[in-house]
DNA sequence: TTAAACAAATAAAACGTTTTACCAAATGGT
DNA sequence: ACCATTTGGTAAAACGTTTTATTTGTTTAA
């Protein structure tokens, strides 16, 4: 029982109407009187004619596709960004196609090449360096872009991510506002405009609240490490530690890897070491005595990018006041930034 | 500098031919020289042609993309679902689309209805209670269809997913092997194939064990509580149960909730009560004493969900109707299950 | 030689829409 | 009564492919 797809065509021949009439009352666009309206909507309607997309798309070269080009679709982040971002285009009636790069150069590339092959009206990227001429290039053939928890300094390209450098400043103030003064920081060993921009406002508090910026508490975890790898070098690292009292860890990520460091070296949390991580999480909530956690904008940041993408591809024209859009995070304090007791 | 797409009508322009030949060519099907050959793919190389996918689709019928129906895109079992899903699909040239449920029978359908406008060749679908007659539909419209994480019980629909009745009947044989009598159920109000498959394998392993069934110690959270209510009702089951020594979580979601309310109570893990998730994760190896989970098997059954999509799609005579495929989980034990210290 | 087979290339139809340009009939103004 | 406008409707082109049927030479078989 199958029954064939019905055409706009078919339509026409069963009202006794041409495929324009039937065209204009589906969408409409032409003067055509009510009786013949009503007739081929209830056809239609009976029928359950859809449109099909591929010939619609042939003809106004409009998809109703979007893509999404992600560092990972399963990450917590990426993933809570995938829902929203999905969520949202649907109200404008657009569906989402998506990638993971993981971190990989080449398939980035690989990616926007496929999507660009007119399957796709617009783009949300998580820029990754050496994709800017890609990138720049859709930008030049005028499809709309905007990326998402990154950008390419200097470059024009509409953005939306978290205030990193005011989110990592806040997390040392956090530290210092609680008795903490030797403060270590563990990052990623990646070129991302993010953890540099976190790594620069860690930095800046550092001096600004007048301690020794000592770069031997500085952990950089190879970004191919596999976890159990990253666990035991961030022991090490602890380890090396002569009189660290607090921790930041730059990513989500890091901090869970951290905590099973700290677990496994018998630490105590705040008592031995404070402790600070990007990205919140139920683990962050849940694992005692708590762990203060920098709360990603997620909602908004996905929010952000989809209206700002929409608005590209329907105004054609962009709103440059949008194209930096820094978006505050939030500081949710817990039982890992108590403040210290002096002994 | 906008560059116009170049189209294959312009290929057949620029190098003297047809557009049959470049098609050809292009395709590797007609019977075209060493020498045309040759120019023409040079050409087409040294401009960037890429084919119009929507022209491709609309005369073939042939998209290159499938849809992808999960629950929720954003949680970690189906997030990790639709990396694996995307890598794979890739290798055989396709793209995903996707789309949340978020256990909503309306945007299920919908949703189904959307994409069944010959935008996809197949699909991936997590089946919820009322679907029924749209995936019927899409069969007997002779449209790839595997469901994952849940299957239609009486219908012939290829499905593959963790062995749920095995798994929960292997929770309980743990607590018992470690002494615990007394055990107790957190499930969800949710009318879902997989929860009652726990549910009976969970009563068959209690009634096997020579245990009692006590339904006042099974409780049914709501679907539609929020987290916090949900964690306040936990508390409160917990608290109305005299003799409860072990409990299990038939969801990576309520174990969380569950986790969280058990904290709150002060009871100890497992002095007070022995614990038992579905669906592993990093919460649960890292809180302490790390919590003794049911771990699904994500990678296989995304793969073997593309595999068998896959396989539809390239045979199109395939009967893949009578695939059941049900993947064994693996129990990771930790502390919470530590062998009962009998007072 | 001539018909038959074959090789290389192409014309044209089709996929299902949207949209431009046009037409016929009715209406309106003077 | 006559031109101008409006109203309701349609034919046909175009979007970029794939594919069937055909054409035009060139070999081969007899």
């Amino acid at each position: 029982m199958i029954k064939k797809k019905i055409s706009i065509k078919d339509i026409a021949k069963l009202t006794g109407t041409s495929i324009t009439t039937v065209s204009f009352v589906l969408n409409g666009k032409g003067r055509i009187s009510k009786e013949i309206s009503k007739k081929i909507l209830d056809v239609a309607q009976k029928n359950g004619y859809e449109p099909n997309r591929m010939a619609v798309g042939l003809r106004t070269g409009v998809s109703k596709v979007i893509g999404l080009i992600v560092e990972n679709i399963g990450g917590p982040f990426f993933g809570e960004m995938a829902k929203v971002i999905e969520e949202e285009a649907e109200k404008d009636g657009y569906r989402i196609i998506y990638c993971s790069t993981n971190n990989n150069l080449q398939k980035g590339k690989d990616m926007i090449r496929m999507l660009s092959q007119q399957l796709v009206d617009g783009y949300i990227i998580t820029p990754m360096k050496g994709l800017e001429k890609e990138i720049r290039s859709l930008v030049d053939n005028e499809k709309p872009v905007v990326l998402i928890d990154g950008y390419f300094p200097g470059m024009d390209i509409p953005h939306v991510l978290v205030n990193n450098y005011e989110s990592a400043y806040a997390a040392v103030s956090c530290f210092v506002k609680s008795g903490y003064k030797n403060i270590g920081m563990v990052t990623a060993n990646l070129e991302l405009v993010q953890l540099n921009d976190r790594s620069a406002g860690f930095k800046a508090a550092l001096k600004d609240h007048g301690l020794k910026d000592n770069s031997k508490m500085v952990f950089k975890v190879p970004y191919d490490m596999s976890k159990a790898d990253g666990v035991t070098a961030i022991k090490e690292f602890i380890g090396r530690q002569k009189r660290m009292d607090a921790l930041f860890f730059t990513t989500n990520y890091l901090g869970t890897m951290g905590l099973q460091a700290i677990r496994d070296l018998g630490l105590d949390i705040p008592g031995d070491l404070a402790v600070i991580s990007f990205d919140d999480n139920e683990i962050f909530n849940l694992y005692p005595p708590g762990i203060t956690t920098i709360q990603q904008p997620t909602y908004e940041i996905a929010k952000s990018a989809i209206d700002i993408l929409m608005e590209q591809i329907n105004n054609h024209k962009l709103d440059a006041s949008k194209i930096d859009l820094q978006i505050p995070s939030k500081l949710i304090e817990r039982g890992s930034t108590r403040a210290k007791v002096t002994a």
